[in-house]
DNA sequence: GATGAATGAGGATTCATTCAT
DNA sequence: AATGAATGAATCCTCATTCAT
């Protein structure tokens, strides 16, 4: 009987070695042969777990969005002060890509340019960032909502607060990724809550 | 007597025919005769002007961007309430992915993929965001600075206010660019200067 | 002003070369690389002219049958006599192979196995070796059918008789692709027309 | 204590399974996997039982030729009469292109153009159709000259009468393959045996 | 200056074959 | 004996770039 191997398992290690070639030459020229060598396997093998180069992008990226999203799922829905439900889910992004995500975050850009790229196809698309965007809009405008019946938080714009919340969240990663010594993380967090949201609280 | 061209116009017609295939495609997926042809020329015809295709991306870079920082200079430099320069600061920035670059918006992104893949290597690049933000951080930094100089700004960490707005821009544009009909620029730019930015004003 | 070529003549020159490679070596084995070096060309120049590898067999073989059609309709036309008719038909057959043809009969059978391999796909295919049958049948047939109305041939089975005739030809052909020597074509021609037709005729 | 098989009969199974993919496919376009699905085995199992793919492919080709010509000699060899002999030779053809061998038949042309294209090849080729057909023509070729010394057969040319005999046969066979309800076998021993072959007869 | 025909380096993908289990 | 996971040689095809006209 031949090797008895954890298909799943080997997947995730084969997306992982090549989100991190990913993250260093970016998708276009990432080369299939790289991607083998640093998951120290034959260029065929990988073959036997995805369909082609673009099947391990949008792998690599599903993994990196679920894992995401449950984790900040997890983290807040138990909050119900809103908030402290926004502190949360604000720490929860930025602890994200902190953790042990950082050599995830380089590709992001990628994911992100050819999410871009594929907005108008018709054709129903695994990478659908506005979809994501929807979901965390959402989350956090609902809050932002039950901020402002509680009497908690000024009557604003709760959709697109929310979407500058997260586009600053966005943002900040950018000039992050550009240079991690130059932008602490805590400390944005802190600004943010402690400086910047005051401008909403009643 | 050969044909008298202005090189000059002929360099920035390519450049713009190559930004709107690489908004439509990618860079990667651009091919230089798909640019030729939007250009009207000959495939052979583009090396007259540019080095290679890398060359025309950064050509492209460095256009937008010069003309996004002279917009922004032109439209601040007089002004000398802090308060106001903020505005008009963020006010550029919303303006200038509304007017005629609508069409370029598209590819800001492949732009960053690409600058943030190059962030690390040691050839002096064109393409350097860093500095990019480094200037912008600088105009707003200074700005708040100043604004609490003359008491009209809370003792707020000015670098990582900077920071922030620079980056809700950036990720705002982002949530724009995917859907344009969800996003209202103008709204944006009264949440901000209305709601979210009390709370760093005395 | 670039180098001006005659598209049809070049196209020609690369399928004769590919030809010559298939029929060396078979379609399945032939090399791209090998045809360019066959043609005197790049590699890369062949997908100027054709898709695909499969695009030159095809282009090929209409070729091929084309110039066969045209060869022998040219030359019966204007037959009125059904025994001579039968005689020229079979004549221009065994001309066909021996002519500038030559080359190209070791490529039959690849295009036979693969017409074959074919014929139950429900796509219109360029090779469609029953059609090209069906018109050798209806010419013989047809002919018979006259020699018979004239009293001059008996009352055969003119579609069986049809196609054994046209068998007999392939399936000379065949022997004569193995071992050129050993089949001498102008006495099949003499055999065919002097001894076994004999049975039909009145 | 190992498992018992009965290395021949599965030898003859996996053939019989690779011969059915051969006739689909095309034995270029078969891939080994394919062959083991259908043999119901593991990819790995077929290279007990052959060296490797154009194994399979010769030892099919003699499995196949072996019968085919058993089954002629069979049946002829105690006729002494010439022209019932070459009958019988003639029904042995067509019977067994229709008998269990159905299957097979589509995969010749294969057989037909590996073996052409290996027609020059220094190396002992297992394939040599000029072999086979130099026994069949000796077979018809002698019974023929047999004829003609009995007085039965006129004096035609056996070596090329048995060619073309031959070579009828297989182009039949050709057209039959492509449209199995068009052709009619029977219909065409008749035609053969009681029509075109009445003009050797004396 | 302008062009597009020609090129070939480069890379994704396939699949026969091996071999550890 | 049987297997299928792993492999990498082999090959098609793409496309940036060159250069003769």
């Amino acid at each position: 009987m031949p090797k008895v191997v954890n298909k799943k398992e080997k997947r995730i290690e084969i997306v992982s070695a090549a989100m991190r070639v990913f993250a260093k030459k970016g998708y276009a020229k990432t080369k299939m042969a790289e991607i083998a060598e640093e998951a120290e396997i034959g260029k065929g093998t990988i073959y036997e777990y995805f369909k082609d180069k673009n099947d391990i992008f949008e792998q690599g990226f599903m993994l990196m969005m679920d894992s995401w999203e449950a984790s900040i799922a997890r983290k807040v829905y138990h909050i119900t002060d809103p908030v402290e439900k926004i502190n949360a889910i604000l720490r929860s992004f930025t602890d994200f890509f902190q953790g042990d995500n950082i050599e995830f975050m380089d590709v992001v850009l990628d994911f992100w340019a050819e999410a871009i790229r594929q907005k108008d196809q018709k054709t129903m698309k695994v990478i659908n960032l506005n979809k994501i965007y929807e979901q965390f809009r959402n989350l956090i405008g609902s809050t932002l909502g039950q901020g402002i019946k509680e009497g908690k938080i000024k009557k604003v714009n709760t959709f697109m607060t929310a979407s500058l919340l997260i586009g600053m969240l966005d943002g900040l990663m950018l000039q992050w990724i550009l240079d991690k010594d130059l932008i602490d993380i805590k400390e944005a967090y802190r600004c943010i809550t402690e400086e910047i949201l005051l401008g909403i609280y009643v």
